[in-house]
DNA sequence: GATGATTCTCAGGAATCTTCCAGCTAACTA
DNA sequence: TAGTTAGCTGGAAGATTCCTGAGAATCATC
């Protein structure tokens, strides 16, 4: 995906900084806005390609800037961020057109794979490619199905999302504390010991199906998914 | 569907805004007014492939906007948005042609299909395939009639409607929460639950006659309606 | 008004998933 | 080689998600 303008909208700053240091790692060029006042400003001022937008902001709610920003026939597609809680009753009218939520706690990959998913929808993304390829090892994002040699392999939600993760960044070492950032809710406080775990459920899963080792602990390090020539 | 040029008549912004949203989204061209005077201008001005007219407007009601724009010769289709408790001999009457009407609150999905269905009674849509096939699942929107391996199956309105957003969008997982956006009416302040409950309705009744299960559980994620081959 | 279909809620239970733990194995080091 | 450390994996408790039957409420039809 090319760089897009995101502006991240949370009147928490540890969310902000963390969103912020996530997306623009990942290339974007990042925007923050504290408040909903401001991110209406922020928004016909700079006419962002998405909005990350908290629900429950001190001033105006996150559905009031969204109604005013349509009323001004801005279409800017929203990836709204909500509590657990409200999601329930207000998530009503939340997914209209290409918008999209994610519930807090998040995991910062489930945010970047939210964001890719509405570029494609939208089709402002020039290459729209739904389907990540790694070697043998093939991820649908669009039916969430993982294929090893065409054959199908059923995942749990979170040994789809370490997948992903680990097919995004192939040949390239992670550490599992980089691991546990993206891949877990950024409220969790386990060990990373759970790591280990899931990278023995998908080998258990994978390794079967493939001619060699899809994904190699590099000790003392971290794991890396072997791609082609490499 | 090739692209049209819609005009949305709603005096309340958040209807507005929903419907904008959704048929932009949908690959449509949208202009919105507010009020009857300005309908009519716009009428006259952009000469829109569809009207979605509010009959009950501020200023001139919308039966007030058919007989001023037909009286100037514009055949232009109209698709009526009448509160439920509206005399529906009233409409009735008036759905001449490709017209046609939709009871408040309406679901995302019905306002598409009718529009499919006006465009291609009027004949203005090339395309006009106005059955959805999906593997042995057949949906023939015209007669409304469905079939698994050519046997049909009986299914209750709220029912039809899942199957049909399901069928549009094979091989694609779909949360319960677009889902509910689409197929429920967008004041429908329920628990997703009922998205469950209508899914396990339709298995019954379709499971039976199909060679493998149609709509599969992606857990955690949403459900997904099978196609052929990935 | 009665009958039946339809919509929606609810709750029990089944299935699956997450997490932690502990014992084990493999790899490195002195 | 023996000791130490890092990583692997089976098991199990607890949580979550999903399925489905039962029943209340509403709507349509005769």
């Amino acid at each position: 995906m090319e760089s897009l303008k995101v502006l991240v909208v949370d009147d928490e700053p540890n969310i902000r900084d963390l969103l912020s240091a996530s997306l623009r790692f990942a290339g974007h060029q990042v925007l923050t806005s504290p408040n909903g006042t401001d991110a209406i400003a922020k928004i016909i001022d700079t006419q962002p390609d998405i909005v990350l937008l908290d629900v429950m902001l001190p001033d105006i709610s996150g559905f009031g800037v969204t109604k005013k920003i349509r009323s001004m026939g801005i279409e800017t597609p929203i990836l709204f961020l909500t509590a657990r809680d409200e999601t329930e009753d207000k998530v009503t009218g939340l997914t209209v057109g290409g918008d999209d939520y994610v519930t807090k706690p998040f995991s910062l990959d489930e945010i970047v794979a939210r964001i890719s998913a509405i570029m494609r929808r939208t089709g402002k993304d020039s290459d729209g490619h739904s389907v990540i390829r790694v070697g043998e090892l093939e991820m649908n994002e669009d039916a969430h199905e993982v294929t090893v040699k065409g054959v199908v392999v059923e995942l749990s939600p979170t040994e789809y999302q370490l997948l992903r993760y680990l097919a995004s960044n192939p040949n390239r070492v992670l550490t599992k504390a980089q691991i546990l950032d993206h891949v877990w809710e950024y409220d969790f406080n386990g060990e990373m010991g759970i790591v280990e775990s899931y990278v023995s459920y998908l080998r258990k899963k994978l390794d079967p199906l493939s001619t060699e080792p899809l994904i190699v602990t590099k000790r003392g390090v971290g794991y890396m998914l072997k791609g082609p020539k490499g």
